[in-house]
DNA sequence: CACGGATCCTGATGGC
DNA sequence: TGCCATCAGGATCCGT
């Protein structure tokens, strides 16, 4: 569910409400991906300061520590007073004075982790690699064009890596191809300057769009305070394979690139 | 180092 | 209460 626009709208919707919070209380279910890294109690009288976003994680600020949640492949987080009763996949509640935050996660690829600060080890670990943040004034089109550079690998799995862009997932990975007209087997070292710029574009709107609308996604994407997204009406090639593209007709193609599944029009992009 | 693949887990879907 | 294969929004880890 969660690429960086459905996280940074799930942070919209509770970061004001949960600032200042003071935390009473944990509730662990079901082991997810990666340990706590601390026990339950540490974190019960903190305050939680603010909630950032750092790629597709969501970073808490609390009074003495940093606690990085990820919503993995089937995440969501729902903030409010009273929630009910936790249900089979809820893994994660942190009880505060303010809201009980949850993350609902039934695959459990998801974490909720731990750290002293941002520059403790088991930070480093999870964001020390990331890319720059599509949208912000670091994602500018010189330093995109040369991480393109030096990357011998189809431009679609460069985008997924995140390390020369972070928050692009598998379907904004078709959607911004398309929208840029470049083939998503394309070498990224074989982008040309100019088509790089173009992907660079449309890499921050769509990215910024989907935020705008609320979020994507196909199935089951809601905020925190459970409220659907809308960008799955708009989809130009994902998820919709044999469809005629909704610029030239021709029908849209699909095919895997590294276990994950692509979606292009062969006629609107070039390689 | 760069790259490709396996891997974690549960649920939905479709073919037979 | 049918069974089995395939696929799903992520990204780390490991082998080459």
């Amino acid at each position: 569910m969660p690429e960086l626009p459905e996280v940074e709208v799930t942070r919209l919707s509770f970061a004001q409400r949960i600032a200042g919070a003071r935390i009473d209380g944990v509730r662990m279910g079901k082991p997810l991906r990666w340990p706590l890294g601390c026990e339950p109690e540490q974190l019960v009288g903190q305050r939680v300061l603010a909630v950032r976003r750092r790629g597709k994680y969501l970073l808490l600020d609390l009074s003495e520590g940093l606690l990085m949640l990820h919503l993995g492949m089937s995440g969501s987080v729902s903030f409010g007073s009273p929630l009910a009763e936790p249900g089979k996949h809820d893994h994660f509640d942190l009880v505060t004075s303010l809201g009980t935050l949850r993350l609902h996660d039934p695959r459990r690829f998801g974490a909720v982790v731990f750290a002293s600060d941002e520059a403790d080890a088991a930070a480093q670990k999870l964001l020390g690699r990331l890319g720059v943040e599509p949208l912000g004034d670091a994602f500018d089109v010189a330093t995109f064009q040369q991480a393109l550079k030096s990357r011998n690998m189809a431009i679609k799995q460069v985008l997924l890596g995140g390390q020369a862009v972070v928050g692009v997932g598998n379907i904004y990975a078709s959607e911004v191809l398309f929208l840029a007209g470049i083939r998503p087997t394309t070498k990224a070292l074989r982008i040309s300057k100019a088509r790089a710029a173009l992907l660079h574009g449309a890499i921050r709107q769509v990215l910024a769009q989907a935020v705008a609308k609320g979020g994507s996604t196909l199935r089951d994407f809601s905020n925190a305070q459970g409220e659907a997204g809308h960008f799955q009406l708009e989809a130009m090639v994902y998820d919709r394979a044999g469809l005629p593209c909704r610029v030239c007709a021709a029908p849209i193609k699909s095919m895997r690139q590294g276990q994950r599944s692509t979606f292009y029009c062969a006629t609107c992009q070039k390689p």
